[in-house]
DNA sequence: CAGTGGTCTAGACCACAGG
DNA sequence: CTGTGGTCTAGACCACTGA
């Protein structure tokens, strides 16, 4: 690649405006930098599907994993939230919560079951129909005005139960990975939650790692 | 926390040097910075164990889940690569690998069977006996001189087979965690591999991913 | 040796939040 | 309005690499 000089001046900006842009793309192994060298493109990075642990984001995963991406909305009810989810959302028990439950297809072969969990306090009034099909991003922002700031998530391996066999197509007492979310925004307050079964069968969960 | 130019005058440093700082910070979601507002601490930091995707630094992932960790190296020994750990680090048919079997300890439970493959050609000769319970980064360092710059790893969900169901003392068709990982150097040549089962019924592979 | 990235400075202006 | 973080500039010196 260009050194951050030539950038500099190609782009017509200071050398500390290329570095800080480098500086990302490397935090995300995209990049290779080597003092005294240059800087390299990293060309393993068409193989990974996930970067800086955005396990979540399972259309762009699906897309990057070489596969057509669809998202089928399996229902969109309003019920009492779980324990689990009051627990996890910081809500009273008996708190009503938005449930949308998708499937997520990598051609046409259903690879992702994913369940989520929005508070029906935290949704504007008046609620319109909801784009099952969206980006979780894009449904906060979009339907509740809020904004991601951060996740924290488990990733455990868990036996298909009835229902995920029946909804994924897989013989009963495949190992899936399970992915539970909980999103937060800026002060903290949970926003969501969500509750995923990941058939790595045909889709590979692949990061990738770097240190600058 | 104290805002940028505070932090600046109080260690003697540009405003620019703090932000490089903090900015790394917040990238692997310790701090939350608002844009008029101010710096703060992420609370929930202290539940998370894996940041920015290091889910094979396995020692730190359990001591930051609140256990002791021990490792114990079960074996060391030097066998001919097999067709996986062939093609993982580029080597030719036949090559020599040197093996090492670990197992991690959370307290007093195994939790992480883990099998790293170094090509024996990359060890620096002479080859003293190799300390098994040391980093992989340190052991690469130390007996390869060589520093890894990124990984790859893959995650997926395994029904415990015979041999790990016995050291980690665990029931048959449990499903573990399975992480296959690849190691890479600044010149893109692996350096190692390896592949590890995760128990996760004791110790949760739990992360924290940002949007700055 | 020349050129690279790594680090740093001392400013500047902007967008934004809170009182 | 003040103070915050976000962005940017135009320099500087250093450590390191490769020829």
């Amino acid at each position: 690649m260009p050194s951050e000089s030539e950038l500099a001046s190609e782009f017509d900006v200071s050398r500390a405006t290329i570095r800080t842009v480098l500086a990302s793309l490397a935090s995300e192994g995209l990049i290779l930098r080597k003092q005294g060298d240059g800087t390299y493109l990293n060309p393993l990075i068409r193989e990974v599907n996930t970067h800086l642990g955005g396990v979540w984001e399972f259309r762009r995963l699906i897309e990057s994993s070489g596969y057509k991406a669809t998202i089928k909305a399996l229902t969109t009810e309003t019920r009492v939230a779980q324990a689990s989810e009051l627990s996890a959302l910081g809500l009273p028990p008996g708190s009503q919560a938005l449930v949308l439950r998708r499937l997520f297809f990598a051609d046409l072969k259903p690879v992702i079951l994913a369940t989520n969990i929005i508070p029906y306090a935290m949704i504007i009034q008046p609620a319109g129909p909801i784009d099952g099909t969206l980006d979780i991003r894009e449904i906060l922002r979009r339907y509740c005005n809020k904004k991601i700031a951060f996740a924290i998530s488990d990733v455990q391996a868990r036996l298909a139960n009835g229902e995920a066999t029946e909804i994924l197509q897989c013989e009963p007492g495949l190992p899936l990975l399970q992915i539970s979310i909980t999103f937060y925004d800026q002060d903290n307050h949970p926003l969501a939650c969500g509750q995923s079964y990941y058939d790595d069968t045909t889709l590979r969960l692949r990061l990738v790692q770097s240190w600058g």
